[in-house]
DNA sequence: GGTAGGCGGAGAGATTTTCTCCGGTTGGAT
DNA sequence: ATCCAACCGGAGAAAATCTCTCCGCCTACC
């Protein structure tokens, strides 16, 4: 692949996760397009619709997203700053916006449930670190975890967002979060599953292949 | 006013509440119509532009924001109690919907200034008293519950929306918020006034009318 | 310096959105 | 009970937006 080529793709990917997240999955081609800074053809050549773009950028962000949870994991000893490390990294990565287009306009197929299971798997094992060592409530579950970084990681919608334009509000209110995990004020009963979030995610009568 | 009138006026708001959260101050009225279950002829006639809707419907949220911090001090002994009953309110209210569509969208005027400011003084009120009992750390400012209730009780994107059909999910996740609020797990530095929230909802080049 | 592959933009056609007008219906005063 | 002013919902025209293709120029790599 052309290194110019590899440039756009990139620049319509970061592009396409911005405004996924601002707009929701049904956002304009058009708008992805003008903020990648590209011409309309370079977009549907490389991704001949829709379908195309979200499935790579979906792909793209879990991995990235795998990758940081194991690094989190490999850099910090103390299991709680390893999980606010990587929850940090989430955010600056948009987290948010795999979970926003993930299921709602996509066929997940085998590829995607695999690569899905990677990223669960290796949260899941900073999160129950963290909890086994006492730093996290007993009832806060994955999908809490998840959600609330989709929540506090989201774009402020609007002119609100230039408030965050260098995303330090971001980290701040994400550690005011993560205060919230740690030290119980009252009981919220069960932890709400990952299981969950994924089922309500999903396109409505998809079995989720294999779940 | 006519007692179906009146109704259909209700209706209006709060379909046009609901879409402009889930889909942005620019959701097209006809979604807002469908949403109310009402012909567009009632909707123009009632509100001659989208101007005319969001004012109408910022008015009518702060008011209704006003009168519950005022009830949450007058039921709550506690001042913690009372800010927790309070925000808790102000999620049910769709209070992010009024900073959402509030400023962006809308000309500020006089009558909408004086408004806001009640609104401010009561919540500040609010706050400042939990502080004061040393229920809420003090590197946490207006700017900051105001955001992170926003953040929090904005419906989720997608189909994940589903998740929390009837709010506990906001509520539960308001709870693990405020845990966040009391507990320092370091310091976050100067807190978040409300002013820059202002200040950044605003619209370029717009003075906000005397503030 | 040649060339294969990539790039941006103009624009046709389809879809969506806005907003008006009108015939039928309903609430409320008498 | 009756009347009528006010209100309602929907059809549809006009405008705006969105999707996607085609083509002439450019640029990265050999």
């Amino acid at each position: 692949m052309r290194a110019d080529a590899e440039r756009s793709r990139r620049r319509i990917l970061d592009a396409a996760c911005e405004v996924f997240l601002e707009r929701g999955p049904d956002a304009p081609l058009d708008a992805v397009v003008r903020r990648a800074g590209v011409g309309p053809g370079t977009l549907y050549r490389r991704f001949p619709d829709r379908e195309a773009l979200v499935r790579a950028l979906v792909t793209d962000l879990l991995g990235r997203l795998t990758e940081a949870a194991e690094e989190a994991r490999r850099v910090e000893g103390d299991p709680y700053g390893a999980l606010r490390r990587f929850v940090h990294a989430a955010a600056d990565l948009r987290m948010g916006a795999a979970i926003v287009v993930l299921l709602e306009r996509l066929v997940v197929d085998e590829e995607l449930v695999a690569v899905r299971r990677g990223a669960v798997a290796a949260v899941e094992g900073l999160l129950g670190a963290a909890r086994d060592a006492g730093r996290v409530r007993a009832d806060v579950g994955m999908g809490d975890l998840v959600l609330l970084c989709v929540r506090v990681s989201r774009p402020l919608p609007g002119g609100l967002a230039a408030l965050d334009a260098d995303g330090a509000l971001v980290h701040r209110h994400l550690d005011l979060a993560l205060a919230g995990l740690a030290e119980a004020g009252g009981s919220l009963g069960v932890p709400l599953g990952f299981d969950e979030v994924i089922a309500a995610a999903g396109r409505p009568g998809e079995p989720g292949v294999g779940e």
